[in-house]
DNA sequence: ATATATATGTGTAAGTTACATATAGGGAGG
DNA sequence: CCTCCCTATATGTAACTTACACATATATAT
């Protein structure tokens, strides 16, 4: 059932949007967005997020800060406030090598859903073609 | 944050499970099973999902029965009781017409989750290569 | 009789998403 | 000064999907 928001609605293209809640593997990408800045911020690593997204609708900022959160309960990532700037305060948050091997975990798990997801493709197209 | 179903828990392999509720896709899994079978019932069609899952769990086999009710009340597949057979009844389903085209949909779909999946991997093993 | 396979479902807690909303600092323009 | 917009963090909530357990019933094999 689709909802409201979304970059092809207006469009007539498939949209991945139509089809229901799909998982957009948010924790993956936000690890990946935290190896490759290194230290950053929530708002940071949002930006830098949408350029990975599975979906047309993007990846959904408060789902970052949730997960960012949820990371750090579990020691995936340390953070501390940084004061020192002008501006909004913001939280800092740096990958840790907990972090790191759940990120690697990650891969190797992406990498077999992916397979996976290649065959469905392949099948759904040869029960078309019929 | 997993759950115990899992045919990779013994194991010391890394494991969709492990990562949360990704997403199974049952439903395009149960329109290509339809599309192949022709006519066929819940329980066939759960059988033969398991061959499409994309995760180590397999397919909830309430699921696929959840999902062929959803269907049916879209008028994606057609649905009537079998009662000559022996053995327990059982509810036959028919891809029709709207369901085929949804099918269509979920491939066009399908095939750009798939080549965004693609790139998440790609920078997620760059990220974890530095 | 008991167990197992076939067959169709429901119940429920937990996880994820979509989208709206709240709060607050700082800069540009009227 | 007021308003608008951008940056920045975060919460609220309904809808959706999953994991797993459980209920029900028929037929067959042991």
């Amino acid at each position: 059932m689709p909802r409201r928001k979304c970059c092809r609605r207006q469009q007539n293209k498939p949209c991945t949007c139509e089809m229901g809640n799909l998982y957009r593997f948010v924790e993956p990408i936000v690890l990946i967005c935290l190896a490759r800045l290194g230290t950053a911020h929530g708002y940071q690593i949002a930006q830098e997020a949408q350029q990975l997204a599975v979906t047309h609708a993007g990846v959904d900022v408060g789902a970052v800060y949730r997960t960012l959160r949820k990371l750090d309960e579990r020691g995936f990532v340390s953070s501390e406030w940084e004061t020192e700037n002008s501006g909004p305060s913001r939280r800092l948050y740096t990958l840790t090598d907990s972090g790191r091997s759940h990120l690697g975990q990650w891969s190797a798990v992406l990498q077999e859903f992916m397979e996976s997801l290649a065959e469905v493709v392949t099948h759904c197209e040869k029960a078309l073609g019929q």
